[in-house]
DNA sequence: TGTTTAACTTAACAGCGTTAACCAGCGCAA
DNA sequence: TTGCGCTGGTTAACGCTGTTAAGTTAAACA
């Protein structure tokens, strides 16, 4: 038998899989057992490439860590503007939520207890996209743009709004009659409101 | 044989030793089986009282939306001022779901797809809480107080805003170099910036 | 040609939610 | 008093899960 199946090496293979049945089906319906299916190989196979399922699973994490990141540094070159570089880079962050439910759910949406944790040096790296925030926080402060005590506080509250915007839509736990559009709008016109320094909010109420 | 068991129907101690099994080693780890050894039944007796795992857990989460409402309404009475009672109202959220983790995560944090929904009859009813946020902020508005558009709206991102945070503190996915008391602080105070009016917003952040 | 090794499979274990079939004991009518 | 039916459970089983141990096959190399 030929290295590794017919094309590519099993373990992309496997990869490939696994985040296609992620799209189909959801985390919750994906079992070890399914990914060889789909591929062809028995479910032990993929015990030589990875230690276990969560394994696997971080592996996806880390491409999807790298991602998002990547969209949101393409996001922050386009604007030179600090204010209109932040509001650039969490609507993305919502975007990329919204876009990529799959890979946002198991970026953020499972519970350490349900999986091995995470190592500690990978979030690490994880973070990065949110150094994007504290970077521009920090120079539209030393702008006189933005009124805030700390910025890595600040960055991490705004994450976390924007984390429960994204968390509460994919869910479809929100009210049927309020529209995602208007949501998120008020969502990040309200994180803006509140870093922005009092001298600059009378322009931005009036938008 | 008495009739079901020692102490109680078998149907309160089944939701009693579930609550506890949540309690000590989270819903990952929750089985039928173990409710079952721990208040020494069969696994199938369950099924006599709940149509399944699901319905059993559904009732856990009315449980905790009846608590949850009443601390939030316990809080309403409390203050007069709208601008005080919805700082309140928001304050007494993140302290219920960081002081009840185990119910704040079968309440909103497990993914409906991993879970039959949640009758959305039950739902509205849920949401309960979310109407004395909506009721306060046209209270302010009236008094014009509160510059914002649509309350329901509004009440949405803040609540989104809110489970973001506790999410991610649960979860112990900030930073350990943030101070979860800042950051609560700073999220609070970023919502409130949000929704006062203009000529309120100096006295807020003389605060 | 014989041996080692890499790549993978089969069989099995323990645990899961759930269903079907069974059974003990009680209330009650004949 | 006997026998029926109902209530409140039980045991056994199905098909699923993640994971491990042992076995197998084929290629690589001495």
């Amino acid at each position: 038998m030929t290295k590794a199946g017919s094309d590519g090496t099993l373990r992309r293979r496997i990869l490939d899989a696994t985040r296609h049945l992620l799209v189909a089906e959801g985390y919750t319906s994906l079992s070890m057992r399914k990914i060889a299916r789909a591929i062809g190989c028995s479910p032990t196979a993929i015990y030589l490439y990875f230690q276990n399922k969560d394994a696997l699973v971080h592996t996806l994490i880390d491409e999807g860590f790298g991602l998002l990141y990547e969209e949101l540094r393409e996001e922050a070159a386009r604007h030179d503007d600090p204010v209109a570089r932040l509001e650039a880079l969490w609507r993305r962050y919502v975007a990329f939520g919204l876009r990529n439910p799959e890979y946002y759910e198991i970026m953020f949406m499972l519970h350490p207890e349900r999986m091995e944790r995470y190592p500690p040096e990978k979030y690490r790296r994880a973070r990065r996209g949110l150094e994007l925030s504290i970077q521009t926080l920090e120079e539209g402060r030393r702008m006189g743009l933005f009124a805030i005590e700390d910025p890595r506080v600040t960055a991490s509250a705004a994450w976390a709004a924007l984390h429960g915007a994204v968390a509460l839509l994919l869910a479809r736990r929100l009210d049927v009659r309020i529209d995602p559009e208007a949501f998120i709008d008020t969502t990040i016109r309200t994180l803006l409101c509140g870093v922005l320094a009092l001298e600059a909010l009378p322009q931005m109420a009036a938008k």
